[in-house]
RNA sequence: AAGUCAAGUUGGGCAAUUGCUACAAAAGGUUAGUAUUCUUGAGUAGAGGAAAGUCCGAACUCCAGAGAACGCGGUGCCGGGUAACACCCGGGGACCGGUGACGCAAGUUACCGGUUACGGAAAGUGCCACAGAAAAUGAACCGCCCCGGUUUUCGGGGUAAGGGUGAAAAGGCAGGGUAAGAGCCUACCGCUUCUAUAGUAAUGUAGGAGGUCCUUUUAAUAAGGAGUAUUCGACAUGAGAAUAUCAGGGCAAACCACACCGGGAGCAAGGUCAAGCAGGAGGAUUACCGGCAUGUGCCGGUUCAAAAUUGUUCGUUUUGUAUGCCUCCGGGUAGACCGCUUAAGUCUUUCAGUAAUGAAAGAUUGAGAUAAAUAAUUGCCGUCCCGUUUUCGGGAUACAGAAUUCGGCUUAUAGACUUGGCAAUCAG
RNA sequence: GGCGCAUUCGUCUAGCGGUUUAGGACACCGCCCUCUCAAGGCGGAGAUCACGGGUUCGAAUCCCGUAUGCGCUA
């Protein structure tokens, strides 16, 4: 598997198992307010690693915005995945997680960029390593 | 060269690294195997003019349906284009603007440009607040005129020229006429209609006809009759009947009548395969003997199978479940696949047409995702703004993201380019 | 993705094209009542009828477009 990649696999796909994260998972929040990320430890010894989404309410702005919003989201996860993944698969456990903006929105942040996100998304990733 | 208006085109470019989706050469694992399946993956392709709003029109799919009508909805100057349209093109009318000419002026006319839901108000129904005498069965408040009483004033009648109200007042204006007035009469304009002509038509242009005549009454616009026109009737003619013979204000984005169009729902349409759960059918559940009982099971013995004990065998002990097991069937959930991108396609040239558009020939294949790819970062260049003014630094670079597919409309949009009109300024 | 509906004082709503720059209830403000509060009574303020065009003499109402909100649909 390559280190930095993030394939189809990697997804949270079916509408099964994002209900499972929303009704049964926690929340945590990035320093600033402005990321949310939902998350989910299940044990699962035969097939451990992170499954992982990224979605952007309707309300937060146009498709425009909330397109790149999502890119910008997984560009992040893409590049620092390797900070939780290796714990995760090393404890024999799955880890369902999904980011969303939570103060974000199109009207105070028009043009939005990397640097903005990055670091807000690693404090989570930080927060998440330290709990395996 | 700058300004403004209209029409059209375009919608930043190049490179590097790391990634995503589709197709996929090839390599490796699995295997009897170039089935299958898993991993890696060179290379190629990867948002728009509006992809948007979902306002119209279609293709396609399912449902309903002999056909027609009613109902409901839509469209509405004329002609053409189109698969179709509430779209497009051309023409006409109306309204608005600009320029020129004529005119003292109001205005008229020619050219250019723009806007236009622009059929019927004489089939019928309805509405027109307030004000005003009266808002439609054709009207008398003030005023004007006549008559009677009477001379402060009142009553009866005539009159739509003037005043006043209102968004709108009963064709306009001039002359004649009159007691005063009035299409009461006449000219011109308007309106209706006929003919000719241009045109496929809407419509334009030219010409004609239409505001009757007689009687009663002081006088008539009132009443009656005649003539004329149309329709019915009759048909060899004629008699006869009805309607009309210059208003009948506006509203149909009020109901409506007329002409034409439309069956309904929508790719979450619909179809194929199909775990699990539930349902139906069938089968197996060792064999034999004895007893009870006979719906079907139970008990005991021998045998059989599995497990435990033991190094192994014998032996011994336990178990042999029926709400469970196996096979098949139809419908079908999760899920997967098809629909899904070669189509009223795009580009070029020629021809037909004022144009929209059509025809022919040639070339070409340019996204196909599904919690949903088309990205991130950096460098250079382009455009704009600010500071500094060789240079350089900083910032900005619109509107906006495919979701079955097309044709339109509407809305959003920084900048750049092309063509034409207008105005008449600056420089040479 | 597709289909449908709505928008009127702070909130919930009524409203024949005209006497309506819009009525009512709750909430708000002032006064009365009460020892005080509540309830009750009297009075007041508060709406560019979501926005932009059009039809009409006249539009919250009819027509068209835009914006916002809501519902249905596997």
């Amino acid at each position: 598997m390559k280190s930095q990649g993030l394939s189809k696999k990697e997804r949270i796909k079916s509408k099964k198992e994002f209900q499972r994260v929303y009704s049964e998972g926690n929340t945590l929040f990035s320093p600033r307010n402005s990321i949310k990320a939902i998350y989910l430890i299940v044990d699962d010894k035969s097939n451990p690693g992170i499954r992982v989404a990224f979605a952007v309410h309707k309300k937060a702005g146009k498709a425009v915005w909330r397109n790149r919003m999502k890119r910008l989201l997984r560009e992040t996860y893409r590049l620092n995945k390797n900070l939780v993944l290796p714990k995760v698969v090393d404890s024999g456990k799955r880890l369902f997680l999904v980011f969303s903006p939570n103060s974000l929105n199109e009207k105070d942040n028009k043009k939005i960029h990397l640097n903005e996100v990055m670091p807000e998304v690693l404090s989570i990733l930080n927060k998440l390593a330290a709990q395996f």
